[in-house]
Formats: C-alpha cells, structure tokens, sequence
DNA sequence: ACATAAACATACTGATTAGTATGTCGCAAA
DNA sequence: TTTGCGACATACTAATCAGTATGTTTATGT
C-alpha cells in the first residue's frame, strides 16, 4: 500500500466513523482533517469534493467493515435459518464498529442522503443489493437443501429481513440494547414460520 | 387563535416542512424565515434557541400531521387485523404530507437526533409510546373480541407493527413505492399468522 | 543525479451559520 | 393620554463551511 493509499484510506476511514457518529452533511471535512495528519490540499487531491468522498466511503470503507462479518455467518453453518439468525445477530450485538446509539451506517446514511443525492442513491443500492443477493443465495440454498419450500420467494424473504434490520436499527436509537433482545426473539420465531 | 399563536405555529408548520426535507441540522434558522414572514426576532421570541424549536416541532406540529390519521384508522372498522393494516396503508399511500422519497419525519428525525439530543430523544420517545399504546389497545381490543388468542403479548406486536413501519420507510428511499406495495403484501400475510 | 509529476501543505475566499443587541410598534390597563 | 409590555424587526457578530489558489515536498523513472 503506497503512502498515497494509506492518506485516502485514512481520509475514508476517519470519514466514515464520523459520518457515523454525526451524519454526513453535519461533518465537516475540516472536522475530518483535524483528526487525521490529513490536510486539505491533501483531501482535494484525492477527491473532487465531499460527495464524491462520500460515496467512495460507502463503496469501500464501509463495504470493508460490514461486509467480512455478512459473509462470514452466512457460511458459517449448514441451517440457512441458523446462518441469517446469526447474521442479524452479530450485526446488532458484536460488530466492533457499530453501537446502539449510532445504529448502522448503511441505514442512517440512506436516511439522510437517499432523497438528496443521485450518487448516494447509486451507491447505497448497489450496496444494498449486494446485500440482498447474498441472503437470497443462502435461502435459495436452504430450500435446496430442503430446508425450506420451494414455494417461497427468496428475494421477498431477503427484503423482509433487511426490512426488519433497518426498522431494529432505528428503533434501537430509541429504546436501547434490550429492544434488540426481544427483537431477536421475534426474529427467530419469524424464521421459523418459514416452512 | 392569536396574531402570535399564528407566528409560533406558522415556524411550526414550517419547520417540520423543511426539516422532513432536509434534515434537522441541515435546516438553518434562515431558511424557515426566509420562507415564511417571520423575522429572526419573532423566531427567537417564540423559542429560545433551534433545539426548543425541534422538539416542539415534534410534540405539536408532528402529532397534529400524523395522530389523527392514526387514530381515525385505528377505530374504522371491527376487525383490529384490518385496521392496523389500514392504518400502515394509509400512513404509505394516502398521508397527503409525506412522500416515498422522503419517508417519515418521525422516524427520519429519530434516525438523525436520537443519538444526538437528549430532549430531541425525550421528545420521540413521547411521540413512539403514545403511537405504541394505541395499536396495543386496539389489539388487546381485538382479543377481547375473539379476533386473537389472548396468549399474544400485545406490546411485542406493536413493537414489531412499528419496526416493520420504521424499516419500510427506509428501504422506500432506496426502492421506491412498488416496494410500499409488495411490503404491504407481507405485512397482511404478517397480521393473518397471528391467530 | 536530475527532471518531472504525483502528493501534498498553507493561506485564503465568499457564503452561511446560530445567536445577540438593540431598537420599534401596537395595544391594554390605569 | 400615558405607560408598559408583548410581539416583533433590523443589523450585527464570531464561527464555520466547501472549495480554491498557489505554493512546496517527495517519489520515481531514466
């Protein structure tokens, strides 16, 4: 990795965690280089303006960070239930990155920049249906394996299971960790109706 | 009503317009003024600082847009199933404020200022609890009136009628209103698992 | 070793921000 | 009629913002 990588690496890094905490229009790049040996002319070498930084955040840092663990539990076992349980599971409770309070990047940054940039919008459905294909996959396999019918729609459950991720996250802000409890219950009882 | 209830409500109304818009932080005090007659001494006369705005704005302004169509649904027929249906389909097709794209100001604004602002936080807490008692009632309502086996935890129900709400708003930021119409499909097959 | 471009560094700009200071106007009670 | 206060109006400040202009350093191929 050159010197030049490591400064945009850290740019998105610094970048993202920020984001996370504050969202994207309230962060500043000044805010991003007072906490990184970054300067500015180093910021606008690197990229044209925020957005653009935004959007290469969406596409590698936080790819980077989430996506290893998604990966990692939906091969993890043999039961696709077991495999998307976990997943949810350890995206809610042991992600390093991510807290209660902050919720999920991914989330809080479709909220906010969904509606007010074209190339967020881009990024954050590739993002998105990255995502989703990859549970699809994993159901489509556990109803070969015989784990579930043929009958259901893997990508309708895929969306339901997002759907149910992004609705936890925000109401987590609200009502804390133990929301995240009770919520899993509901999950696995969900999955298991799936027959 | 008063020239200066007028003043305080028209910020309000206002307010609410361009913070669903935009986002809280991203609305300045200038652009509510500048969009209405009010001078920046009005404003500050009303509302000692933004924030008292914001929460304000979302005990009064929010609840008056949104609880009448709730509680208009939630009593419109006998069947609770039908009615929380209603009250979900109205909420995404039929609520004349707000759009697909921009989602629910409700939950865009616990998305943004949960993490943030102990009295934004207090102020939505208020607003979910009051929104979560209603559905509850109307489920233990239809219990009592043999709709639904009284072994089902209300509240668990309507936590979960309200996380599925809070997640469709946002994957309909990303996917569009079709995605309203087939994650209404599911949420009836939801309510009809209940027995 | 040298030329050249890549990779930065610094200082600035004009616009926008929340909030303040200080004034004014109209109406209600005395 | 005057006095006083509720309800504004105007002009300002200091801070912060994204982005730019113009430099300097550092690496790299020859």
């Amino acid at each position: 990795m050159s010197k030049a990588e490591v400064t945009r690496s850290d740019i998105l890094r610094r970048g993202l965690e920020l984001i996370y905490k504050q969202g994207y229009q309230s962060t500043s790049i000044d805010d991003i280089l007072a906490t990184t040996k970054v300067t500015k002319g180093a910021f606008y070498y690197h990229f044209r303006n925020k957005e653009e930084m935004g959007v290469a955040l969406i596409s590698e840092a936080m790819q980077d960070e989430i996506w290893p663990h998604i990966e990692k539990s939906l091969s993890a076992g043999s039961d696709f239930r077991d495999n998307i349980y976990e997943m949810i599971n350890g995206l809610l409770f042991e992600h390093p990155f991510m807290t209660v309070e902050h919720g999920c990047p991914a989330v809080n940054l479709i909220q906010e920049m969904a509606p007010l940039s074209e190339a967020f919008r881009t990024a954050l459905i590739k993002s998105l249906n990255k995502w989703k294909r990859a549970i699809e996959a994993e159901i489509i396999r556990g109803q070969q394996a015989g784990q579930l019918g043929m009958a259901h729609d893997a990508k309708q459950i895929a969306l339901n299971v997002i759907t149910l991720y992004h609705g936890v996250r925000n109401m987590g802000k609200l009502l804390g960790k133990t929301y995240y409890t009770s919520f899993l219950n509901e999950f696995r009882r969900y999955l298991d109706t799936l027959e």
